[in-house]
DNA sequence: TAAACCTACGTTACCGGTAACTCAACTTCT
DNA sequence: AGAAGTTGAGTTACCGGTAACGTAGGTTTA
């Protein structure tokens, strides 16, 4: 028997009588056969099933949610991610795009939307799906799905004006001015300035932005400048350090201090008070950044640009 | 000029001239050349660069953190993880080794010891370096890393029995007998019963192992049994749930209720009091895994079984 | 009943690299 | 100067699938 009739009946392509059908398919059983699917790649100047998916890193919960809102959809159509953690630096991104190019991938999801010239000649000769995500980007190199942080930022700042607010405070963790975070706080610097308020100390420590930098960062800002009345932080977990140094302190929450989060997380479930914050359904930024793709590496078309928007959560840490 | 003198200088093979070498590379450079790594695979019967990577799921953060520390090192040796989520199903498991397998990957690691025995020829058939995490196995398909959770949970048991309780309480998530989390339940039984105490009641929540669950466990079982004088819980996250839960009614700690956890995530740092609970380095585990694989990889030996160990914090919350 | 058509296969060539071989030109040694 | 070795190339074949084409035998149609 021919390697073409094989071929044929492994593929379901027809062509074929049920007797061969049978003796092949027990020829595979026999014999444990797995396709090399790479020869299939290799020989069509196909694609392979794989989807590049670069975040910046792992230790930050929203970017897994994301992640897993992303592989959950490849999964059910029968792709993979490959993982690229770029640790926050496009350099990184760069060498990570053009190794996974050099392995056919099927498409591309990026974080940011920043990336180095090079990178961005890269995809673009590539011809391959792209999706930008977290930062929503008029326009994107090939699509994008996200949400507007500048606005998100913008709406909790004239959020506390309204609420009587008049000195506020910014702990973040990011000096790099490209990234969502920092859109975030120049929105919310905006919308401070706008209300006539004043941004009397933001904080921008070098750590990740978990429990204990939000903690020691409250307990930094607050030293440095008393006068703040209300703080908004990078993000929940970050909101919740500064919960739980408060209560240490016994600074009275909303009374004395101020808190606001973003991102609601898991976390703030548990909190004695429900958690000023700004809601984002991170798991829905994965799907559909991973549904567009799919889209588009079959042949359909796709929203270039979505977004997933986001609530603001008034709580009562304010 | 041959395609072959090319492929000669793109991989500093030498047996080529300086003259050529520049020639060649002028020309790489006008036409935006990228190697078709595929190809080369293909050719060779050699394998890519990708390693299978296989977690229950990115939802829990203990895996998240072992990921990380897989995907750091793999990086720094030219790899890539292609990530496969199992949500803790065995079929599911099966399924993506199966896929990921015809990509010819480098190596695999899985996590957890239990797979279907399709899988289990699978793996032993391809002859690829394989590494078993989380769990410790005295006898891996091919090499494992982690520690043993039985033991974690019976010195946990131990200690609590040391402490002068008499009724004990556990909460966990997953009904899945073959799982780390049960082994340590299984230990933590085992301590109980040699030390004279009784496990008066033991919760095993249909949910993922978070905060949110560690709260309303802990009132369930309260309610079902309030005779139970501390409760050890599947990991911190729950820990803290509980914690929080135990804040909200004015239940003191440890005078009402003893509390202990396991994993130490980050979360307890900002706790208003140190967690009793078990320290694991997650990253170590990833690090150790991808290490040993890579060993194996590049050809050389390397241990069949690594345990990281684990430590008891006595805290303050027993 | 002959032409037209379909069914179930087989044959050939190709994808893009690289191992293995060949070979001309040049260098070094006896 | 001739033998032997070295250097910098080119040539050929192959990896495992599949597209495109070929074809023998059976079936349908005019």
């Amino acid at each position: 028997m021919s390697k073409m009739t094989a071929s044929r009946v492994l593929r379901d392509e027809g062509g074929y009588s049920e007797k061969t059908r049978v003796k092949v398919m027990a020829e595979v059983e026999r014999l444990g056969y797995l396709p090399n699917r790479i020869a299939t790649v290799f020989a069509g100047d196909k694609r392979t099933t794989f989807v590049g998916v670069s975040i910046p890193d792992l230790g930050n919960e929203v970017f897994t949610h994301v992640l897993e809102g992303i592989d959950r959809k490849l999964v059910s159509y029968n792709h993979q991610t490959v993982l690229g953690m770029t640790q926050h630096a496009q350099t990184e991104e760069e060498t990570w795009i053009e190794t996974v190019l050099s392995w056919k991938p099927a498409g591309l999801i990026l974080t940011g939307r920043a990336h180095t010239p090079r990178a961005v000649q890269l995809l673009k000769s590539a011809h391959i799906p792209l999706v930008e995500i977290w930062d929503l980007n008029s326009s994107p190199i090939d699509m994008c799905v996200g949400l507007n942080h500048f606005d998100s930022g913008y709406d909790m700042g004239r959020f506390l004006v309204s609420k009587g607010y008049k000195r506020f405070g910014y702990v973040g963790t990011s000096h790099d001015a490209a990234n969502a975070a920092n859109s975030r706080l120049n929105g919310y610097a905006k919308a401070i300035d706008d209300g006539g308020g004043r941004l009397s100390k933001q904080l921008c420590l070098n750590d990740i932005p978990g429990f204990y930098p939000g903690y020691y960062g409250t307990e930094q800002l607050l030293s440095s400048d008393p006068s703040v009345e209300v703080i908004f932080f990078q993000n929940d977990n970050m909101a919740v350090g500064a919960v739980q140094f408060c209560e240490a302190q016994k600074i009275s929450i909303p009374g004395d201090i101020g808190i606001a989060g973003w991102g609601e997380l898991p976390i703030a479930s548990v909190l004695p008070y429900r958690l000023t914050t700004v809601q984002v359904n991170h798991l829905r930024i994965g799907q559909l950044a991973a549904e567009n793709l799919l889209l588009r590496i079959t042949g359909d078309t796709a929203s270039p640009v979505s977004d997933v928007g986001f609530n603001l959560v008034p709580g009562d840490t304010v």
